[in-house]
DNA sequence: GGGTGTCTGCTTTTT
DNA sequence: GCAGACACCC
């Protein structure tokens, strides 16, 4: 047995959690509470370990209860834990769940954050070592791009055929995969704007430590440079951390590969949770891999599975198997549940995507008759544009419903504006945050002003704001942009007289205020003005919180997000990617085509292995639901305004027949003629998926296997291709010939161009369609 | 410096 | 089909 550590030994703010958890120690009540697998991978503390954890088998429950074990066998004090997540959510929820088992006190787990909260942490205490100041700012994606426009410009780059974006991606690519300028190979390098991506680069990153700022991928890359340059550095820390655990492993990168495994050669105590199956985030840089080699790179590791599902009923667990088990390269985990069968899975085809929204919303409002919590529904979609169909169809319902991951808070235009001018405040060399609000609200400092201010600072490699400093005083610029200038100025620096003495919430509705900013708003009359003026509140409001202002805009760069209020009960609208690690008692999956899912450019770019992604984000989605699963696919979608026919998505053909039930829509008997006879031949369709499209597919399907992969990219397009095959033939149809259309009725063809037609409907209105879903009429 | 017209591109998105 | 970016004009 443990023995129970003194609670002498820690310091009273630590002795809540620790005195409680070597006091639960003696019985170990939670450790009772799991099964023999999950009970040896919380008891395996010593060595490395691999949890593969199968979808709701407990992955939480077993990272949570395993930091409590090590605290009650006195093993390691809070301090001493490096816990690492994905997410803050994730974060917040592992410290909460660890107080509930070991008692208040999970403050004092101070190594528990995400991979950049720790590494900003890290890197503040030794920035001097890798030439920043240990106040430096962190950019967001904003900022990185409008830096990256100006590194374009000074080397006269088109930013035109070579967007900032796309080499802000590119950076982003290599730092994922831990490359600094030097060590980006000379091919790649070459590949942005005519060879000189490598340059652009190491410009970037010249620009950011003068700036003395940082990128988020730098987090991770300045960590790995501080570890890998000053061993005694690395050292502290690998002795400091006596048990290291990562959560959600399969989707590290390579950057937070190296860094975790830099820190775990120490003491070799270090356990990893994940699944291969749930790897979704291999677009932003995250490799599988790290999973397959860990035995590789930590010799005697030991690892367990968790197969033991508890969410889902079995004909749930069924289909997420037997369709994962289509993927190559697994580790593979065999799922099973002692719970009941339950209902099985649906499968629905509709008309269109608006017939799938009036379905789903008809559909929920009867569960909602039933008793349903609508918490505990959610809708999960591939792509967000197919959210707004939803929310159209809930609001006429007046369902509630909440999305979520739509813009955040901190990424709101006036959230941002207020942002820079707090940083200006706090950290008076920031450029970037300078130059965004500058003439904002407008006072006459447009691109002529700010130039000679640019062309003074490049020249003298001073901060802009110092240059601005400097030209008050001189004639280059014009009397009236001067004394603007130097009133804007004299105000920042009144303003920083006061971070002392002011709290940082009284402060910024002060800055805000005499700035303008408020007043701006005040005079816009557009309709979103008046949100934008409650978000600039509820931003003053959240600042209270924080101990002060550089604590807060520390918060607000590592954490784009806030709480949301829990008010009410409502249908959760996400993308299937936001779902992962929650669970619903219903859970809808619409959007099931080929195309839109498995997405097109999945496809396009990653051949086989984005195909593989796409399936496992489909075995994501379908794991979600514990009791109720309902998946739709429509036989017509409009994609980038366009209608399109689509053919349903072989993920449908990749469950298992006998544990799925097809079904007709709720609504579709209600809408009119054609979606009944549409779903007229649903009987033969159901058993044998022996649709017209389905058949499509199949034959599309085949001719891909046969033709390989190049054709297998085009394949799905063919149907679209005889339609989309612009310019090859003139129109069957001319102007004012008398058309049907299947969806908007009867009409007059109005315009031809190529296969699209453009046609004043009778009912609804001018529409462009293609020619190939109308008849003559 | 601000407003209007035109062009482009278009998954997922955390930190 | 629509938003966002930019160029051009006033």
């Amino acid at each position: 047995m443990t023995r129970p550590l003194p609670t002498e030994e820690f310091t009273p703010r630590e002795g809540g959690i620790a005195a409680r958890a070597s006091a639960l120690a003696g019985r170990n009540p939670f450790l009772d509470a799991l099964n023999p697998e999950q009970r040896a991978a919380v008891e395996t503390i010593d060595g490395p370990l691999l949890v593969l954890a199968g979808a709701g088998t407990g992955k939480t429950r077993v990272l949570t209860t395993r930091i409590a074990h090590i605290l009650a066998s006195a093993k390691a004090r809070p301090w001493e834990i490096l816990a690492v997540t994905f997410t803050n959510k994730a974060a917040r929820e592992m410290r909460e769940r660890v107080e509930t088992l070991a008692g208040p006190g999970a403050e004092a787990l101070q190594w528990l954050g995400t991979f950049h909260a720790i590494s900003a942490k890290i890197l503040r205490r030794h920035a001097e070592l890798v030439g920043l100041k240990s106040n430096f700012t962190i950019l967001d994606t904003d900022d990185q791009i409008r830096l990256l426009k100006q590194v374009l410009q000074a080397e006269n780059v088109d930013d035109k055929r070579w967007p900032p974006r796309a080499l802000a991606h590119q950076i982003d690519a290599w730092k994922n995969r831990g490359l600094s300028p030097a060590q980006v190979p000379a091919g790649e390098a070459r590949s942005f704007a005519d060879g000189k991506g490598g340059k652009l680069y190491a410009l970037y990153q010249e620009r950011l430590k003068a700036l003395n700022a940082v990128d988020f991928g730098d987090l991770l890359l300045e960590a790995l440079r501080l570890f890998r340059e000053n061993a005694d550095v690395l050292d502290d820390y690998r002795q400091r951390f006596r048990y290291i655990l990562v959560d959600e492993y399969q989707d590290t990168n390579t950057a937070q590969y190296l860094w975790l495994r830099l820190i775990a050669q120490g003491r070799h105590n270090v356990c990893c949770v994940g699944d291969d199956d749930q790897s979704v985030y291999g677009w932003r840089g995250a490799e599988v891999e790290n999973i397959l080699r860990f035995e590789k790179d930590f010799p005697g590791a030991k690892i367990v599975r968790l197969e033991r599902n508890y969410r889902s009923t079995g004909h749930i667990l069924a289909a997420a198997s037997h369709l994962i088990a289509h993927n190559e390269g697994r580790l593979g985990k065999t799922l099973f549940t002692e719970g009941a069968d339950g209902d099985k899975p649906t499968v629905t085809g509709v008309w269109d995507s608006e017939e799938e929204a009036r379905a789903i919303g008809e559909d929920i409002e009867q569960l909602q008759r039933k008793g349903q919590d609508l918490d505990e529904v959610a809708i999960l979609v591939r792509a967000s544009f197919q959210m707004r169909e939803f929310e159209d169809r809930f609001i006429t319902l007046g369902l509630p419903y909440r999305v979520i991951g739509g813009p955040r808070f901190y990424e709101r235009l006036e959230i941002r504006d207020a942002l820079a001018y707090l940083r200006c405040v706090a950290q008076p060399f920031d450029d970037l945050a300078f130059e965004r609000i500058v003439n904002t609200p407008k006072r006459g400092l447009g691109d002529a002003t700010l130039q000679v201010l640019h062309d003074y600072s490049r020249q003298a490699s001073v901060p802009l704001t110092q240059a601005a400093r400097v030209l008050v005083e001189t004639e280059e610029l014009k009397p009236k942009p001067r004394a603007t200038l130097r009133n804007l100025m004299a105000d920042f620096d009144r303003w920083r007289g006061l971070i002392d003495t002011t709290p940082q919430n009284e402060l910024a509705e002060l800055v805000l205020d005499e700035s303008g900013y408020t007043q701006m708003w005040r005079d816009d009359k557009t309709p979103e003005a008046a949100g934008r003026l409650e978000n600039l509140k509820e931003l003053v409001r959240a600042m209270e919180e924080f101990p002060d202002l550089a604590g807060f805009l520390e918060h607000v760069s590592l954490v784009m997000e806030t709480d949301e209020a829990a008010d009410q009960r409502r249908v959760s609208i996400m993308t299937l990617h936001g779902a992962k690690g929650l669970e619903f008692e219903t859970v809808y999956l619409p959007g099931w085509e080929e195309g839109l899912f498995p997405h097109q450019r999945s496809l396009d770019d990653n051949g086989r292995a984005g195909l593989e992604e796409e399936r496992r984000l489909a075995y994501v989605g379908v794991t979600r639901a514990k009791r109720r699963l309902k998946i739709f696919f429509a036989t017509n979608r409009r994609i980038h305004g366009l209608w399109q026919s689509t053919i349903p998505s072989r993920f449908l053909d990749e469950l298992p027949a006998s544990d799925v039930e097809v079904t007709e829509a709720a609504g579709a008997s209600q809408y009119g003629s054609y979606g009944v006879s549409r779903f007229a031949n649903m009987d033969s369709y159901g058993s044998s998926y022996s649709t017209p499209g389905w058949k499509r597919a199949q034959a599309t399907r085949e001719s891909a296997r046969e033709s390989g992969p190049a054709a297998r990219r085009r394949a799905p397009l063919t149907i679209q291709g005889e339609v989309l095959a612009k310019s090859t033939s003139s129109s069957r149809f001319a102007v004012g010939v008398r058309v049907f259309h299947q969806k908007f009725g009867p009409g007059t063809v109005a315009a031809v161009d190529g296969n699209k037609l453009s046609v004043d409907f009778d009912k609804a209105g001018r529409k462009m369609v293609l020619e190939s879903f109308v008849e003559q009429g």
